[in-house]
DNA sequence: GGTGTCATGTAAACAGTTACATGATTTT
DNA sequence: AAAATCATGTAACTGTTTACATGACACC
């Protein structure tokens, strides 16, 4: 699945720039491309090539020309070929889970700085795709299942950060690192935890 | 992070050959690489070079010698260095969410052959995993903390895709497609799937 | 006058995959 | 006799990122 078949799709709805495109990817939760020029003007030039898209170049007074990217017929049935084509599984890349797994390397205390800093990391997470899923730009068409398909694509990728954060708080419960022991109160948890880690 | 963070780590443990390096990186579940040839022995050469390794090279009579790979000192040393770096928040590769996000282009059948679709790929990873789970080949130390932290990695990996199953059921609920509508006598097949996979 | 956005593109480097190549031993 | 596994490595390609390069306009 490259590049082409998330361009295809944007332009599916709305004739756009290559710079208009590299945005909308750049803010996507869920186009994974870090959306750099390289990448986009590339493809549409290959794109313009094999007829899947037509530009349309406007020149404005001074200012650099736009070329306005458009969807051909041919673009179309490859979009629709795309979004046939069997399924894959998700891919998850944590680089997390390599520095737990070697962890040995560190004591109880650096470990639970990591585990913290893990813990924000996804918090952080969920706070912006939140804000994205509340401004919610660009949805193709408007239809009522278009808007549902939409949402709950955004409720995927909030779901995936919010289960990551369940199981990050289940790691640090099952590791007797509580809050309390590093500042506050300390309690139950912490005499259990002394048993078996310390 | 590098796959040289993960061969580091492998080697922390024990001495082992390029060949089998290749065998656990491309058999774990939390290791995102292909573990293919190229960058493994290349990898290995370089943290030759630069002294993170050293390899004793064992001639067996008439078949291919073999270079074992040990972790040195400063191997070690930059092992802790990746262990210790700031955690990153994890990513997904989703190319379903690309497909649903264009799927106007199919009709409801069409959909419900790729939400299924879905569904089954989804099933079979949790099955994969579960396996790879049971069996547990390769776990560094042996302590508590290590077997408890190896196994939450795999429930990590496994929860993942379960939420991504519970997401894809709540999915084709919302659009109203359930098996029974496409005459697989749904209710039994839906509730059987939740006892097994959720 | 500096920073930021709009708008195009290129160069170089790095990361990663597939396939090729060899040769012995073990299993079917 | 064929296929799979052990064990090393290379070649060619694709994918991806970072940085460079230009130039106008808008805003502070």
């Amino acid at each position: 699945m490259s590049i082409n078949f998330a361009i295809l799709g944007i332009l599916s709805s709305k004739s756009l720039t290559g710079y208009e495109l590299k945005k909308i990817i750049q803010e996507s939760p869920f186009m994974y491309w870090s959306g750099n020029n390289n990448q986009i003007y590339k493809a549409l030039a290959e794109m313009l090539a094999t007829g899947l898209v037509t530009n349309e170049v406007q020149q404005q007074e001074g200012s650099p020309s736009k070329k306005i990217y458009t969807i051909t017929e041919t673009g179309r049935e490859e979009l629709r070929k795309c979004a046939q084509i069997a399924p894959e599984p998700p891919e998850f890349k944590k680089t997390f889970l390599m520095q737990l797994a070697w962890s040995g390397q560190l004591n109880i205390r650096e470990l639970n700085a990591q585990l913290e800093g893990y813990e924000n990391e996804i918090k952080c997470q969920i706070a912006l795709h939140q804000e994205k899923r509340r401004i919610n730009t660009f949805c193709p068409d408007e239809t009522d299942r278009e808007l549902y398909i939409w949402d709950m694509i955004h409720e995927n990728i909030i779901s995936s950060y919010r289960n990551e954060l369940i199981w990050v708080e289940r790691l640090r419960q099952g590791l007797g690192i509580s809050y309390e022991k590093w500042g506050c109160t300390g309690v139950l948890t912490t005499a259990k935890s002394r048993l078996t880690y310390e």
